[in-house]
DNA sequence: ACAATAACTTGCAAATTGCAATCTAATAAT
DNA sequence: ATTATTAGATTGCAATTTGCAAGTTATTGT
């Protein structure tokens, strides 16, 4: 993700997207908090794709720093760190979603991952209703 | 982008969209191809990310690679390449449309992107269908 | 024939990623 | 109380990617 690189010009909405997520590392730590509601450096180290310590450690203070995801100290255990989806973090459900649908076109997926496509088809502002839920946090407006 | 980290694990979609557009330049390229209708080199790298060239044909390289875009000779300028978006690609429209969508929520836009984003939300589905029959592709089942 | 163009390719410096070791503060175990 | 372990980074450095500008080749325009 390059720093340098990291400004958008002329106010075009993708390339402000893509500051923010549009790199692979990010886009999968946001994943995780969304899909997998991961919450905690050590859980986010534990991805399939096996992200490096400086990576995450990286991404986590983007994230936060474009208000994208809130940290917090666990007041039970002062070592550890809550990163919690902030409105502006949780608004990117439905890019994920869409991924999520994308892919499941041209992927061959394993049955859980299936039927987890087959929600978000049948009921997709449910399936984020619930995502929205489960952070604590209010729904979007619903969309037609 | 990283071709060693080129690899889904698990067969998680997200993370196999992430090895396709997991960038920030194919997505802008994606973007300009979506949006735009840019379909050759010249036009593409005009920009306004300033996308350098071997940038810009390593990405474009990929994504026929991927089968995401196709290349062909144009027949009236031979120094010339036509590269169209498949169906594949323009699947990922919805993509797009949910990044113009929450940088719309976030980010300060003209007059003409904005109206960009209300034609997305008062007819999506019309807005898809605008984009597959410029470039003579029938587009997907409507999702409710 | 020569000039201009379209689409790259190349050389190289700067930046980023990836790996593994290390560090510090806090908690757990003894 | 002391030692060991843990959580979350940070660091050093090699490998890879990006970015810039010059260069190349095939094709078209004059």
């Amino acid at each position: 993700m390059s720093k340098q690189t990291k400004k958008h010009l002329g106010g075009c909405p993708v390339a402000y997207g893509t500051d923010i997520f549009g790199d692979r590392w990010t886009l999968l730590v946001i994943r995780d908090m969304i899909l997998h509601g991961k919450k905690r450096y050590g859980v986010l180290l534990d991805a399939e794709e096996k992200i490096a310590t400086n990576i995450l450690a990286d991404r986590l203070k983007h994230l936060e720093a474009v208000g994208v995801v809130n940290k917090a100290q666990d007041p039970e255990n002062r070592r550890s760190y809550i990163y919690s989806l902030t409105q502006k973090g949780l608004a990117l459900t439905p890019i994920i979603l869409e991924i999520v649908r994308w892919s499941g076109s041209h992927l061959k997926m394993n049955k859980s991952r299936r039927e987890l496509l087959k929600r978000i088809d049948t009921d997709r502002n449910g399936f984020i209703a619930e995502i929205y839920a489960r952070e604590n946090k209010s729904p979007p407006k619903l969309a037609i």
